[in-house]
DNA sequence: CTTGAAAAAAAGTGCCC
DNA sequence: GGGCACTTTTTTTCAAG
């Protein structure tokens, strides 16, 4: 992992449609080098995968909401059990347990409320083990990155 | 927009490192149709951008923070003041404004401790306007995509 | 106006130095 | 790491539905 591997990494978490001739030009590597390099870094696993990431708002889903969640009954096993089930959600995008007061953490893609009440009568009924659960809606989304600087 | 759109949307979503062919194929469609509904979803912005998604642990950021801010002064100058400081961070990967009773949520991508207290030291001191901060390490992450559904 | 087939262009791949 | 021949893929063109 040396200069020209984080260079490559950061021109393709930025736009990884980039072609491998122009690539190696902008690192300064011939194509053949270039391509060595960017296929060692995804069969060491640091390159995971390579995604489209749409436009939310034009795909149907421009609301965003931050759930906190704090668990009836505590310990690894309630909590495993909860997060599979907020794991089985299509939308929930991002499901982390955490340390603090709060047990665990949602990032929720919706449609609209409608989809927001569905969802938490499914996910925060009785049977789920919730306690208590505070929503943030998001107003304004000031940076969404993907990119991991190196 | 019909079901052969979603579908390509869906597969592009989870690896756009698939060839043409292979995607007209999945969908039943010769390479050429293909490719001009995927050029039509890029250039309508359906289709955001194409990027590659690293593994943070193998790019030596394994560590991620929620963070909660309450700020001092309240009101859209105030907010966008602080958001813009907060953009400016690489660390931070998504900073919004929300509803409720913070008025900001961050997510943090960090290489250690260190840089986290550098960070807050940078971040949320008295010049900035921040009144309370509550972080949130996360211990697990259960789910974590970019896919929207559709 | 949309579809598919085939040619042309471009990119990716593997081998040798 | 670089250069070159070979393969695959993308892209354009064009005829047909």
């Amino acid at each position: 992992m040396d200069r020209i591997d984080s260079k490559l990494l950061t021109l393709l978490q930025e736009d990884a449609s980039r072609t491998n001739a122009d690539l190696a030009a902008e690192v300064g590597l011939s194509p053949s080098s270039c391509l060595r390099r960017i296929r060692r870094l995804k069969s060491a696993g640091v390159i995971d995968r390579v995604v489209a990431l749409l436009n939310p708002a034009k795909a149907g889903r421009g609301m965003k909401a931050i759930v906190t969640v704090e668990l009836e009954r505590h310990g690894e096993q309630h909590m495993r059990r909860f997060l599979e089930l907020a794991v089985m959600e299509p939308a929930v995008i991002q499901a982390y347990s955490v340390s603090g007061s709060t047990d665990a953490v949602l990032m929720l893609r919706l449609m609209d409320m409608d989809e927001f009440d569905t969802f938490c009568e499914r996910l925060f009924r009785d049977r789920t083990n919730v306690a208590r659960y505070y929503t943030m809606f998001v107003i304004r989304t000031a940076k969404e990155t993907t990119v991991i600087p190196l």
